[in-house]
Parts: C-alpha cells; sequence; structure tokens
RNA sequence: GGGGCGAUGGCGGAAUCGGCAGACGCAGCGGUCUUAAAAACCGCUGGGCGCAAGCCCGUGUGGGUUCAAGUCCCACUCGCCCCACCA
C-alpha cells in the first residue's frame, strides 16, 4: 500500500489526528448521525475518527453501564452465575471434575501432570458423591497452557451471551469496522484470515476505547464459480454454495472472530436478493440502467459468454476448454456508471491509501481536449475527439476503427475489397493482438475523403486497427507531425506530414524539434524525422500563427484555449472531456445470479417488474450446463410473465446480475438482514452509516471498490441513503502467498490449511502470527515455522500469569521501572492500534512479557505494580489474543469479561524515563555514551560529554571546533 | 511507452522529526535439565581483523547536502504492481 512504502509508522495525511505533545487525540467525528432522510446534508463531512480518546475515556469505564438488551443480560448474567470465592477453594476433587467437565476430551498432551492423574481417579470411582461443579472458568485452571480447551470453551460462552451483538446504543459513539465479505468457494484459508483476524483484533481495541462497534459478516454466494463447480461435479449450485456456507461458518467461528451473526447476509437469499433486484428498478427509473448492443467475450467451443475473469491468460483463452476466446454482440444492460466519472475522482471526503486512489483516477482515465465535428464529401458528421485542438490544422487524413459505422459508406467501390478484408482480420484478432503496441501500424485507404472544419481541406479517411471503437468515438483526425503513431503510419502509406507546431528556437538548442534542419520549413513533408510533441509556436494554421502554445492539457494551454474558443464560435467544435471508464455491464447469461427484475413486452418495451412481485425467483429446476443461451431462457415457463404495462403475456429478462452488484450493497443490508420493509431499517441505517473502517484486499481498487461508490452516489440521487461515499476509511493489507511464493489456489496446491494450524497450535497462536509474521499492508510468503515464535510467546505468557508462587519483595527502582515499561509499550500499542501496526503490537508484548520475566526474578510478584501490569497486560492482550486473554483475565478473579473492559490509560509520569543514555559522537563516530538526567540542560550534557575520559582521548588535546546537543538524542563533537 | 511502489543479516521484519542500524521473532550454534528425546530454560548469532581491549566495513549501485543519511536530493540497477496504439 502506497502510504505504508518505507516508514509504517509514518502518519498517513487523512488519518486519526494526534496531538503529539500529548498523545490526546481529538475527537473528529460526530457520534451518531443526524436522521433525516431526504434533507441532503451535503456539508456532512466527516474526517475519518479512528478514535476518540478524550470522548471515551476518561469517564470511568463506559463498558460497566451497558443498556442494550443484550448487554443487560450479560451483566445480570454475569451476576447470578454462582461464583467460586478465590479464598475458599473447593476440594481438589471438586476441582478436577470441574476440569473434566469443561474439557471435553483433554488432549493426551496435559494429561501427565504429577499428582493430577490421582484424583481425576477418586472422580471416577465415585462419581455419585461429587457435587456437579458449577461450569465456571475459575474451575478449568489448569497448570499447562492448552489452546483448543479454553478457546472452544470462550467461543461457546460469548456465543451463549451474546457478547459480541452490537445494538444501537445512542449513549455510545458507533463506529462501523466492515471487512471484505468472503465468497463460498468452499474452504477459509490464510488469505481470508489474513485481513479478518488482524481487523478483528482493531474492532475490538475500538470497543474496548468505548464505541459501539459494528463488526458483522455475511457471504458473497452468487456467481461463476458456483456454477462452474455444478458443471465439473454435477451439484445443484445452489447446493454447492450452501454447503460451502456452512462450512465456511464453522471455520470462522473457530477463528474467534466477535462477529454479530444474527447480522449475517447471503446474498443468494432470496430476501437478500429480493433487494437487490429492487435496487436494479430504482436504478432503472433513475435512467441510469439502459440496454444496449454491447460485445461480450464468447467461448466458440462452450458456446457461451465469458466473464472478464474467465477468460485467462494472454492469448485469452477460455478458463474451461483453452479455446480462444471471441467477441460477441449481444444486446445487454448497463448502468451509467460514467455519469458519476467525476465525482467519482474526488476522494475529498476520503481516508483512503494513496495507491487506490491512483488506481482509480487512472481507471477513469479522463483526459480534457475538444470534440471537434469533421464532415464526409456526402455531408455525414464525423465526430472526433482530441486533446490536441491546437494541432487541427496538421490534420493531412483521418483514421477511423474498422468498426466505425460510417466506414461502408464513405468506403468506394474501387477499395472495397481491400476495406472488406481488412475488417475481417481484424475482428478475428484477439483484443491482445490488435492492441499490442510494438506492433507495427496497418492499415487500408477506403478511398472517401473528410473536410476539414477548420480549413475546408480534404483528407484521405483510412481504417487502421490502432484506433479502437471503444475508445473516444472510434474516429481520430491523424496529425504526423505531432503525434507519434500517426507519424509511424504516415511514414508506412506515404501520407503528407504537415508541421504546425514550431518549437522556440533557444540558445542550447537553436533547433530543438525532431527536425535535421532547423532552416527547413514544415511545409515540406519529410523535413521531419520523428513527431514532435512539446511546446512551442503554431505555424500553418490560419488565423492562429504565432500563436504560442506550452506542454500543458485543456484550458492551461493558451494554444488550446485560443482554438477552442474558436471552435465554439464557429460551431464545428466543443470543450470536450473524455474518459476511459465506461459504463458498467451487468448483464450475466447465466444462471446463478440475481435475476434482472425486467419484463419485455411487443407493444410497450421494457418494463420493470411490480415492487410487490419481488424478488423474481431464481427457479431451482434448470439446466445449467452450457448451452450457449442464458440458462434462464431454456427454462419451459419461468420466463413467461404478463406485461406490467398492459397484461399481455410477455418475457422476463433471463440474464442475471452481475455478482459485484450484489456486493455493492452488502453493508447496507447487515443493518437489518431480516428486514422486509426495505433494503435496510432507516434507524439502522441513521445510527451505523457511513462504514467507519473498511478493510480487505486491493484487488478490488478498480472493481468493488469503484462499484460500491458509484452505487452509493446513485442511491443518494434516488433518496434512498446519505452522503456521498459510503466508506470514510479504508485500509488494505497484502497478500499471503503459499511457501512456494506463489499465490496461494487449490491447483498449484500450495494452499495451507488452518484448520489443521488450529488445531495444533490453538486459534490464539495462528492469529498472534498473521499479526507478527508481516507488515500488515504487504503480506508475503506462508512459513508455518514461524508459528512457533507466537506459540511459544503465549506459554510463556500464561506460565507467568498463572504462576503466583514466586512472591518476593522487590526494590522500588525495579517496581518503578516495571510501572515505566508497561506505561511505555502501553503508549506504543495503543498508537499501533490506530496505525494498523499489527506486528509491532505483537513484538511490544513479547518485549513487555520480557521485562516481567526479568521483574519476577527481582521480586516483583505480589505488588501493585506487578498486578497493574498484569491488568493491563491482558487488557492489551484481549484484542490480539482473545481467548487466553479471557482465561487468564478470570483466573486472576477479574470480573466477566475482559472484552467488556476499558482500554487502560497511558499514565505519562510513570512513563517517562528520568535517566536518560546518550551516544557521543566525535567527528561522526560513536566513542562513548553518558548518562545524563531526562531533563538535562544543554549546557549540563555538553560539559558531561566534553569530560568523559573517553572523548578526551580522542579529541588528543585538540579543543572541539563545534559541539551540537540534540536534546534526548545524542552529542556530536566536531574537531 | 506512461504511472506507482519497493530493495535493511540465512529468513520475516524493527528503527516517530535526519541522531546508537539490525528491536521482536524464526532458523542456526553452544549449554542446563533428562537414561534419552521433546518441551522448557540460559548464552551466542551482520561481515572482517584480533588472545583480548578494541579497530575497520556495513541498509541495492554511484554521487550530493549535513556535525550526522536506512531516512533528504540527483542519477542509475533490479524486483513487484497498475495502465497502455487513450487519439
Amino acid at each position: 500500500m502506497a502510504t505504508a512504502k518505507k516508514k509504517p509508522n509514518k502518519k498517513k495525511p487523512a488519518a486519526p489526528k494526534r496531538k503529539t505533545t500529548t498523545g490526546k487525540v481529538k475527537p473528529v467525528k460526530k457520534a451518531v448521525k443526524p436522521a433525516a432522510k431526504g434533507k441532503k446534508k451535503t456539508a456532512v463531512k466527516r474526517t475519518v475518527a479512528v478514535k476518540t480518546k478524550s470522548a471515551i475515556r476518561g469517564k470511568g469505564a463506559p463498558t460497566r453501564k451497558v443498556s442494550s438488551p443484550a448487554a443487560k443480560k450479560i451483566a445480570s448474567k454475569a451476576k447470578s452465575t454462582p461464583k467460586v470465592k478465590a479464598k475458599k477453594p473447593l476440594p481438589r476433587v471438586v476441582k478436577a471434575a470441574a476440569v473434566k467437565a469443561i474439557m471435553p476430551a483433554p488432549p493426551k498432551a496435559i494429561a501427565p501432570v504429577a499428582g493430577k492423574p490421582k484424583a481425576v481417579m477418586t472422580v471416577e470411582e465415585k462419581p455419585a458423591a461429587i457435587q456437579p461443579a458449577p461450569k465456571m472458568e475459575k474451575a478449568a485452571r489448569d497448570v499447562s497452557y492448552n489452546p483448543q480447551a479454553i478457546e472452544s470453551k470462550w467461543q461457546a460462552k460469548w456465543e451463549a451471551d451474546g457478547l459480541y451483538r452490537a445494538v444501537i446504543d445512542n449513549r455510545k459513539p458507533k463506529h462501523y469496522a466492515l471487512t471484505m465479505l468472503p465468497y463460498t468457494s468452499g474452504d477459509l484459508h490464510f488469505g481470508h484470515w489474513y485481513p479478518m483476524a488482524p481487523s478483528d483484533a482493531r474492532a475490538r481495541f475500538m470497543r474496548m476505547n468505548g464505541y459501539n462497534v459494528l463488526f458483522p459478516i455475511g457471504f458473497d454466494a452468487f456467481g461463476l464459480p458456483a456454477e462452474n463447480a455444478a458443471i465439473k461435479r454435477g451439484i445443484h449450485p445452489k447446493v454447492w454454495t450452501y454447503k460451502n456456507i456452512e462450512n465456511m461458518r464453522r471455520q470462522l467461528r473457530t477463528m474467534g472472530t466477535m462477529f454479530d451473526w444474527e447480522r449475517e447476509a447471503i446474498s443468494a437469499d432470496p430476501e437478500y436478493y429480493k433487494w437487490t433486484e429492487w435496487f436494479f428498478i430504482q436504478l432503472f427509473k433513475q435512467g441510469l440502467a439502459y440496454r444496449k448492443m454491447s460485445a461480450v467475450d464468447w467461448c466458440p467451443n462452450c458456446n457461451t459468454t465469458l466473464a472478464r475473469e474467465q477468460v485467462w491468460g494472454e492469448n485469452r483463452v477460455c478458463e474451461r476448454c483453452g479455446t480462444p476466446v471471441i467477441k460477441k454482440d449481444l444486446e445487454q444492460w448497463f448502468f451509467k456508471a460514467t455519469k458519476y466519472a467525476d465525482e467519482l475522482l474526488n476522494f475529498d471526503e476520503l481516508d483512503w491509501p494513496e495507491r487506490v486512489k491512483t488506481l482509480q483516477t487512472n481507471w477513469i482515465g479522463r483526459s480534457e481536449g475538444a470534440s471537434v465535428i469533421f464532415r464526409t464529401e456526402a455531408g455525414d458528421p464525423i465526430e472526433i475527439f482530441t486533446t490536441r485542438p491546437d494541432t487541427l490544422w496538421g490534420a493531412t487524413f483521418m483514421v477511423f476503427a474498422p468498426e466505425h459505422p460510417l466506414v461502408d459508406k464513405v468506403t468506394t467501390d474501387a477499395q472495397r475489397n481491400e476495406v472488406e478484408a481488412y475488417k475481417a482480420q481484424a475482428a478475428r484478432q484477439s483484443d491482445i493482438d490488435r492492441e499490442a503496441v510494438d506492433k507495427e501500424k496497418t492499415g487500408v485507404f477506403t478511398g472517401g475523403y473528410a473536410i476539414n472544419p477548420v480549413n475546408d481541406a480534404r483528407i484521405p479517411i483510412w481504417i487502421a486497427d490502432y484506433v479502437l471503437m471503444s475508445y473516444g468515438t472510434g474516429a481520430i483526425m491523424a496529425v504526423p507531425a505531432h503525434d507519434e503513431r500517426d507519424f509511424a503510419f504516415a511514414k508506412k502509406y506515404d501520407l503528407p506530414i504537415v508541421e504546425v507546431i514550431r518549437p522556440e528556437p533557444s540558445p542550447l538548442h537553436p533547433s530543438p524539434s525532431g527536425r535535421g534542419d532547423g532552416d527547413e520549413s514544415g511545409e515540406k513533408e519529410g523535413g521531419m524525422k520523428a513527431a514532435y510533441i512539446g511546446a512551442g509556436v503554431m505555424v500553418n494554421s490560419g488565423p492562429f500563427d504565432g500563436t504560442k502554445v506550452n506542454d500543458q492539457k485543456g484550458r492551461k494551454n493558451p494554444g488550446i484555449s485560443a482554438v477552442i474558443d474558436w471552435l465554439e464560435q464557429r460551431g464545428v467544435g466543443k470543450e470536450s472531456v473524455n474518459y476511459r471508464y465506461r459504463d458498467w455491464l451487468i448483464s450475466r447469461q447465466r444462471y446463478w445470479g440475481a435475476p434482472i427484475p425486467m419484463i419485455y413486452c411487443e407493444a410497450h418495451g421494457w418494463n420493470p417488474v411490480p415492487e410487490d412481485q419481488l424478488p423474481v425467483l431464481l427457479p431451482d429446476d434448470v439446466e445449467w450446463k452450457p448451452t450457449g443461451e442464458s440458462p434462464l431462457k431454456l427454462h419451459p415457463t419461468w420466463k413467461n410473465a404478463p406485461c406490467p404495462v398492459c397484461g399481455e403475456p410477455s418475457t422476463r429478462e433471463t440474464d442475471t446480475m452481475d455478482t459485484f452488484m450484489c456486493s455493492s450493497w452488502y453493508h447496507l443490508r447487515y443493518l437489518s438482514p431480516k428486514y422486509d420493509m426495505g433494503p435496510f431499517d432507516e434507524a439502522e441505517y441513521n445510527y451505523w452509516m457511513p462504514v467507519d473502517t473498511y478493510t480487505g484486499g486491493i484487488e478490488h481498487a478498480t472493481m468493488h471498490l469503484l462499484y460500491t461508490r458509484f452505487f452509493h452516489k446513485a442511491l443518494r440521487d434516488a433518496g434512498i441513503v446519505e452522503g456521498n461515499e459510503p466508506m470514510l476509511q479504508l485500509r488494505n493489507q497484502g497478500i499471503i502467498l503459499g511457501g512456494d511464493g506463489d499465490k496461494m489456489s487449490k491447483s498449484k496446491g500450495n494452499v495451507v490449511a488452518p484448520d489443521e494450524l488450529v488445531a495444533q497450535h490453538g486459534t490464539d497462536a495462528l492469529r498472534t502470527y498473521l499479526m507478527f509474521a508481516y507488515r500488515w499492508q504487504e503480506g508475503g510468503p506462508w512459513n508455518s515455522q514461524g508459528i512457533d515464535g507466537t506459540s511459544r510467546w503465549l506459554r510463556r505468557v500464561w506460565t507467568l500469569f498463572t504462576d503466583q508462587t514466586r512472591l518476593g519483595a522487590a526494590p522500588d527502582e525495579t517496581k518503578r521501572i516495571l510501572r515505566r515499561r508497561v506505561h511505555q509499550t502501553l503508549r506504543r500499542v495503543t498508537r499501533d492500534f490506530e496505525d494498523f501496526e499489527f506486528n509491532t503490537i505483537i513484538s511490544s508484548l513479547m518485549e513487555l512479557l520480557n521485562e516481567m520475566y526479568k521483574a519476577r526474578e527481582a521480586g516483583a510478584v505480589g505488588s501493585n505494580e506487578w498486578k497493574e501490569a498484569q491488568e493491563i497486560y491482558l487488557k492489551m492482550l484481549a484484542p490480539v489474543a482473545p481467548h487466553v486473554a479471557e482465561e487468564l483475565w478470570s483466573q486472576l478473579g477479574k470480573p466477566y469479561s475482559v472484552h467488556q473492559q476499558a482500554w487502560p490509560k497511558v499514565d505519562e509520569a510513570a512513563a517517562k524515563e528520568d535517566m536518560i543514555e546518550l551516544p557521543v559522537q566525535v567527528n561522526g563516530k560513536v566513542r562513548d555514551r553518558i548518562t545524563v538526567s531526562a531533563d538535562a540542560g544543554e549546557d549540563e550534557i555538553k560539559s558531561a560529554a566534553l569530560t568523559s575520559e573517553t572523548v578526551q582521548k580522542y579529541l588528543e588535546g585538540k579543543a572541539p571546533k563545534k559541539v551540537i546537543v540534540a536534546q534526548r538524542k545524542l552529542v556530536s563533537i566536531v574537531v
């Protein structure tokens, strides 16, 4: 990710504001959005807030005061749960029984503990005599860390208590944390864990900071892979998909995330796609959905259309049979996304990575220039787009794309055979062949001529495949003197070259253009050796001779600006902006997708299905094997429907929608997945939206992330949603590759299955490993060996926290240092959570643990400082390793749950160093270190440095030329 | 061709403003414990010279700015990503 290149800790420009001096964070966001739909609150400028420390802290622990029904339930439940008093431990026998009750089938690993087996035997001998132990965490105390047992135990308890239910609570600031929903491909691998586990940790962190956090999950369930699997294995796509969901749901739960499962949404559920259809209709009503002939990728062997992602490789072959894909024209539904092109280029309200913004900007590809109307000799208008209207007088020929609609009309009989042959050849070529840059340009003269509107010059019309029908207007004016492609073409086919921009001679470059000779006139063709692209003075340009042009585009160029004004006055052209961005083609000739809810009537054309008849259900009994037609078209009855206008028998649209349509609004469905009066419950919308933090892969930069922005803006204009952007803050994680450095994929066999590793190391060790092993934004190749590191660390945490035997009396200094380290770590961990720097969160916690081990050796156990250290440590551990933190928290006798505790506050006074060690450099080399008081003045430091024996030695009796004291950093002496 | 990002030990990576490079961890080596292994624990671990104290070199390459550069500037090399006959 762009902003995280070299200095991961560097602040991103729009990221949360932090006051450098105090470490305080400014609240930058209003907690709750004013409701009032319809009233356009255009100025809802909300800078992204990651956290508002002052707002959420300071008033005690906000988590104590729970108000939501679910939370109340938790609170009362926790209270009513019978508690074993720590001071009155149960007899050993009972304890062992409880262990047994809570840990179903404890792995062998924990069995051989001295003394224990005996107790267990007692239980087995006289089970009836023992009171059933209350199911409580306290009893589960065990000497060795057994992640699997505590993880499943706590997961069950959290679930039962509804600990992660997120309900509207107006007394708390909300935080909508969203992670990209998984596609239902079958198995959850580390590609899924990698964004999710750290996102979960951060959501938990936000929650501890007093936010009411919504962190939902769902499944992107429609799409081609399901259909392909169905074709391959003969399983119905629906069956395959829902079976996968079940498995993935189970796997997601083992991750120990705080997902609110009550809000799960599945895009293939009729309750979901009903609203996907409804949205289509709203866009249709807005005039944003339209039908047009368009070329699609078509496999002539499978006899079916293919989606872009099904066309593989450089030579563009069908993913199933390997046949080269061809283009075929079909009537398709489009969304007018280009209407929002300019608005989509505006990222002012977004805290998104620069990289994504750049990708979207390039993808939209805005270029400024003019559109100019040339004419055929017969008088037909030929619109062209040019970024260089200042070179209009140098247009010596025109080039049409072979598919241009006027080609047939302008072609003369003499040229017809040649033109037809060229057209046929171009049609056969794949896009890649055609667009290969290094390919020599080819073309054919049509025999026709066009009239240049600026000077009435009669210029020949050619066709060539370097002109694309898909960009601009499919026709160009060719100015060989000032365009490299046109130049090459003119040279090859011996077409005239007229210079119209002459570089201004400078003392250094008397003849700076590509012309071989400065004296030579541009009017003489062949004088130029290359096209000249730069700035200069217009020549051979009628009224504009002598006008200066610079190398800017659009109105910033005086020459271009003047010509545009002139064109507009004469009515032959106008200022114009062209985009590379295309309208969104949403038709898929496929079965497994949301039906497009439209009906075609001979008399009334296309009309939407009446909204009270939604959803248009996808029938189960279809032939989904590829036949060359949309599967729904082949269904005997499905497509028959009455015209919504006249009621006469009519035909449904049998294409389905692109799955990106489903995922464009899933964040809205999470708000109220069971709601049936609309796509979402307005109250939920008003409280939760917009998404505050969105995490996911950068591969969606120009797809999902652009579609969803378009979609939101379209819905805004339809009065359905508010605000200009759906997701305020975006953070991209990198990609986890297979151990071999290749992308993880089933076909390569380098996919690492989390299930096995969970069984081996436990979820907490895996979660923390994913956070620790890479810079989150970068990712990298998988290496299972490294898990030993975090696994060992958690075991060491366990050991230190469960062994309370080494009580001692540590000197005050030791305790003070411990406290300092704790608060320094807290400061750093807090900052790193804010900045998504997960790897240094873990390393800081590891360091602190090492310090605590030292403090234990020094006898700190039992002191207040030690207790505080333990408490803060577990709170910091809670977001990253939720299970072990909860277990140890409960073993310390603290109130359930650690996940409802308030994030601790840094005691800046305690965190402050009192003595600091400064390196002393002599001529740039470190020669000594001095220890001074942390707030020693410059003079004090200077004299301490100069009196050092070692420094004296290096000074060799000479007086220092210069002594630089960098406060709290170092001393530099120049001799 | 255009644009973006990156390059730090055997490996993953640390290094707020230009201020002790290599934190933390993996792997490796040596040791303690053990009948043994595993686990755990302790120590070493960028390179070179040296018995040692210590000295020199070192953040892709070459320059520059500075008392001081992994960090800033210029030029380059390599790698990855995106766009690409874009008119």
